[in-house]
DNA sequence: CGGCTTACG
DNA sequence: CGTA
DNA sequence: GCCG
């Protein structure tokens, strides 16, 4: 196999694509190409994929919103694979260094088909996508949304609600006692979890997870992953790794921590997940300790509440003017060993996709 | 026409 | 069935 | 939905 050195347009190809694409001449340093221009390219985006960010403005952002529509719409109908499918084609068009302006740029693009082709087309002359128009407004469509971005809501209990007449948030409050655990704390922290988690507040979570945490183990390892170690400005949630490299010290660890917290009443949810019994070294997301949980953060200035928050949220009541907010926190325990495995892992997004992916289609292959 | 991640609770 |  |  012939070495090669490429520029960055491989690696957002190939992000894009879920795997590594087919090295091209366009792909290689030093060699120019009149079709692109790699000036753009090379000035917008980061030398490093695990630097970059997913870019807030990427160059065709009416296109790709109009297939995560119908992305998300299939899904809702339980096709998960045309949901791959729309979303595929949407990342492709992310990682463009340019703004299309003809449909055939796109026929020779991965995963870019008829169907996407058919909206590209529409949007770029049009403006809209009919399909897109009809399926932003239609009833299931919007109650579907609505649902499932209650945290402990999927796809088929949103749908089972949806036939039983359920339209709305509002409408739950008739449904109480056939909620979980899960739905009922993902429909009473609703508000809280639907904004996003700022930086700044990802910093307050991680004192306070490493609080609890060197309470039990003083030098115990931790450190934040997910969106911000990749240097979002926000994110859904604040993922942790905890290692050590005495083994034992991890023993219990997670379960004494959350409890630590909880008699401090900054516990609002929480769920424990076992390290899984049988697991192999290519699985890194799923073999190690988790605890999903919901944090009351202190909050230095307290926001006022929503006007729709009451409604929802019954510790919103009274005169109490809270001064904490939701938020979503994941820790995962891994051993020292695999410490560094488990960061690429859990650093997450793309990168560590296209890296899980490149293992599997070698081992498949070789 | 089959495949599209996986394991735990 | 929902989560990551 | 798209690919092999």
């Amino acid at each position: 196999m012939t070495p090669h050195i490429l520029d960055i347009t491989w690696f957002t190809e190939s992000m894009s694509l879920g795997k590594p694409v087919k090295v091209e001449p366009r792909h290689c340093l030093g060699v120019s190409d009149s079709s692109v221009s790699r000036d753009k390219a090379t000035q917008e985006i980061p030398a490093y994929g695990c630097q970059r960010r997913t870019p807030l403005h990427h160059h065709n952002k009416e296109i790709t919103d109009a297939l995560e529509i119908l992305a998300l719409s299939a899904s809702f109908q339980g096709s998960e694979a045309r949901f791959l499918g729309f979303t595929r084609a949407s990342s492709v068009l992310k990682s463009l260094p340019f703004r299309l302006q003809s449909v055939e740029e796109v026929k020779d693009l991965p995963w870019c088909g008829g169907h996407s082709q058919t909206v590209i087309q529409e949007i770029l002359e049009d403006g809209v996508c009919r399909e897109v128009e009809t399926v932003k407004n239609s009833e299931h469509f919007q109650s579907m949304k609505a649902l499932t971005s209650i945290f402990g809501v999927g796809i088929r209990t949103a749908d089972k609600w949806y036939r039983d007449g359920v339209r709305s948030l509002s409408d739950l409050n008739n449904l109480g006692g056939k909620l979980t655990a899960e739905q009922k704390a993902g429909l009473l922290h609703y508000t809280d979890l639907q904004q996003s988690v700022t930086r700044e507040e990802a910093g307050t979570v991680e004192q306070l997870i490493k609080g609890a945490l060197q309470s039990f183990v003083p030098d115990v390892r931790v450190t934040m992953t997910g969106g911000f170690r990749r240097g979002k400005q926000e994110g859904h949630d604040v993922d942790f790794l905890i290692t050590h490299p005495d083994e034992e010290a991890l023993n219990g660890l997670l379960r004494k921590a959350v409890a630590w917290l909880d008699g401090k009443g900054s516990v609002l949810y929480y769920h424990v997940r076992a390290r899984s019994q049988n697991f192999s070294g290519s699985n890194t997301m799923d073999g190690h300790e988790t605890c999903y949980s919901i944090i009351a953060l202190p909050n230095v200035c307290p926001e006022k509440p929503s006007p729709d928050a009451e409604k929802i949220e019954p510790d919103l009541d009274k005169n109490s003017l809270r001064n904490w907010k939701a938020v979503r926190v994941d820790l995962v325990v891994c051993p020292y060993s695999e410490y560094f495995y488990a960061l690429l892992g859990w650093t997450g997004s793309k990168v560590s996709m296209i890296v899980e992916l490149n293992a599997i289609e070698r081992t498949r292959k070789v």
